[in-house]
DNA sequence: TAGAACACGTGAACC
DNA sequence: TGGTTCACGTGTTCT
């Protein structure tokens, strides 16, 4: 209803530019300014109808509206940012300590293994024990479908089938890394009784078969 | 010199209002009408200053390009937002809970219980997302006999039938306390999605009674 | 000179 | 019934 009598105000005009052909008018650039403001409103409503679309969805149809909603929405995703990028500094600084090993291994991301283990012996100035010894075992682990939990308590009961190491410590994390992939990372501070034979790369091999059965079991699964 | 010749259309068509006396028309109201539309452009360029105020300091003065601009940089902004959040998250998970160790020792040494479980919540200012909170779980438990992967498994599997909480990260050490008793401490940090009930107490005294029950079986096998 | 951008007043539609 | 918002055509200025 509204549409039509627009297009009924355009026609009345038309018709009338199109009898001032009698009155000896310059019409012909009349015209063409009228089709231009024309051209030049439905641009600019274009424009508003487009930045309303980006505002919260409760925004209302105003063009005053859009323009001081536009203007709140903007300086509230300003704060955001400044609050959001402050607190990444901070966490950022605050990371070092163990998070060195796990960036490396997100930024070696060039490797398509899905599955890492590596084992590394750590040197404890304060107790140099020499019947025992101790290691850091670090598994990542990227999938879809495999959950922590999963992951953890595998590696825990695997660990319980081997007499000669106990556990000390662990650490898991799991975060997002890219599309939809998620990145499983677990750290395990392990003592190592020396008295029998303990064969490193054995040891790490064993690790890796568990966690890879386990990875190709779940994606099984679903 | 654009103010003047603007000055000088209003007092113009002021002029022929007032003629419209003797013309006999129903000018009270048109005036009004005007004068509110006058208003009414006024407030509408006003908002169009101040938006391009807040954007990028090379904006042209364009009405059209104030508002593509604001869009670009709306979604920009937004783009920011998203990517930093989502950095800031996978920081977090990486980042381990430990920072209470003092907290820990005081509720482990106050209480003369062999198991001790505490649940607090995470206050996140980084994503304060509605519908998802961020708790973290403490399980202290006195043991002579249980070993630390007993019990982490034992967690992770009553988690696992926990369907709307998820883990962020896990953290578990073990150390000797006093004469011949060690002590086992797992924090774990859990994603709980807000949408089904949650019922926080009840969710603490389940991991309480998990971890008691394995105690006891555990004493009994030994 | 042609074209773009703006402000203006006005009639109409919606609450 | 007024109050508010919109689209329209037009005149003017700047490039």
């Amino acid at each position: 209803m509204l549409k039509r009598s627009i297009s009924f105000l355009r026609s009345l005009n038309l018709m009338r530019l199109r009898e001032g052909i009698q009155a000896t008018r310059p019409t012909s650039s009349q015209l063409h300014h009228m089709i231009s403001e024309r051209k030049r409103r439905e641009k600019l409503n274009e424009s508003f109808h487009t930045l309303k679309s980006l505002l919260p969805p409760g925004t209302k149809k105003d063009k005053a509206s859009v323009l001081t909603t536009a203007r709140e929405y903007l300086t509230s995703l300003r704060a955001q940012v400044a609050e959001l990028s402050k607190r990444n500094q901070q966490l950022e600084a605050r990371l070092p300590p163990a998070a060195k090993e796990a960036y490396n291994e997100e930024a070696a991301g060039s490797s398509n293994e899905r599955v890492s283990v590596t084992l590394t012996q750590v040197v404890s100035e304060s107790t140099p024990d020499q019947d025992q010894q101790i290691f850091d075992l670090q598994v990542v682990l990227r999938s879809v479908e495999c959950c922590t939990e999963d992951m953890v308590i595998r590696i825990l009961e695997f660990l319980k089938q081997v007499n000669n190491v106990s556990l000390m410590s662990l650490e898991a994390n799991t975060w997002m890394s890219g599309s939809d992939s998620n990145v499983n990372r677990v750290i395990l501070r392990l003592r190592v009784d020396q008295g029998t034979e303990w064969d490193e790369a054995a040891f790490q091999e064993a690790v890796r078969r568990v966690v890879a059965d386990l990875a190709l079991n779940n994606c099984r699964n679903q």
